[in-house]
DNA sequence: AAAACCAATGCAATGGAAGTGCATTTATTA
DNA sequence: TAATAAATGCACTTCCATTGCATTGGTTTT
């Protein structure tokens, strides 16, 4: 069981307040988060620190890029083990219709995708989009 | 075999030259275009006339909006008979990390993707990034 | 410990894309 | 032809992403 230091540590990023409050944020968060967002939850910090900083976790792969077809790019923090660079560690992502959240499900991976003769897959972003667990009670 | 003037007006919208000049060069076309392609090939109309007209389109059913990922929505024509509200009538689209274009594998199907308990599916992007034919020879 | 160094942060500005209000032109209908 | 409605054009706005540069703060070197 690593501290949040050493992770950081291990991937070369130093370790700063403003790090480890957000890292604290996102881990505690179970859904993707906006920019926005962040900038919401720590209105003293600037705007541009907490973009590096997720630019920077993002370089690192401690946070993965959602693109869930809002138009505004989501955050998540990787699974442990998690590479996100290599095709069959991909999971899906579902978004809300309803509350508008999007949230990563990990354990269920992207199915192989058939593409024609002469193309190479090389990545695949699936988000499903319908109503989540909590809005179809 | 419809001329555009009929599949317009079958679809209630009425025919213009900027129109039928848009559609032709869509149909030209066999990537996906976003607006600034059409901007560029129609430097003499207004962007918002594009928009506008792309927009119509869409709503209309005579061309399906992409989301591939790169931020930027592209456009292309739906097939013939192609009703994209429907979710088995989605295809899957390819986006090439190298000449960035992306096409419609128009016949290729979204398979069906299993949700958790609770989540209901209504819809699905599924894009493929890679290299395309053209850049993989 | 002080100086030198480099990374992190903050501030300001930019750029791109999407979208809207309103005036004007053009086409349709009465 | 006059009245009406839709299409187009212009200007402006908003939102998010991104960058340049100055400043702060921590680390390393002397
Ligand atoms: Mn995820
Ligand atoms: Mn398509
Ligand atoms: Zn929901
Ligand atoms: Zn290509």
């Amino acid at each position: 069981m690593k501290t949040i230091e050493q992770l950081l540590e291990s991937k070369n990023i130093r370790v700063t307040a403003m790090r480890l409050l957000i890292y604290k944020f996102l881990a505690k968060k179970e859904v993707a988060v906006t920019l926005s967002d962040i900038e919401n939850a720590f209105e003293k910090a600037d705007r541009t620190t907490l973009y590096r900083t997720v630019k920077t976790f993002e370089e690192k792969a401690i946070v993965h890029q959602i693109d869930d077809g809002t138009g505004i790019t989501k955050y998540a923090l990787c699974e442990k083990g998690c590479n996100c660079e290599i095709e069959t560690d991909l999971h899906l992502h579902f978004h809300c219709n309803n509350c508008n959240e999007t949230i990563c499900l990990t354990d269920h991976k992207i199915p192989q995708i058939k593409v024609p003769d002469g193309f190479v897959s090389e990545n695949v972003n699936l988000v499903v989009k319908g109503i989540c667990d909590k809005c179809s009670v």
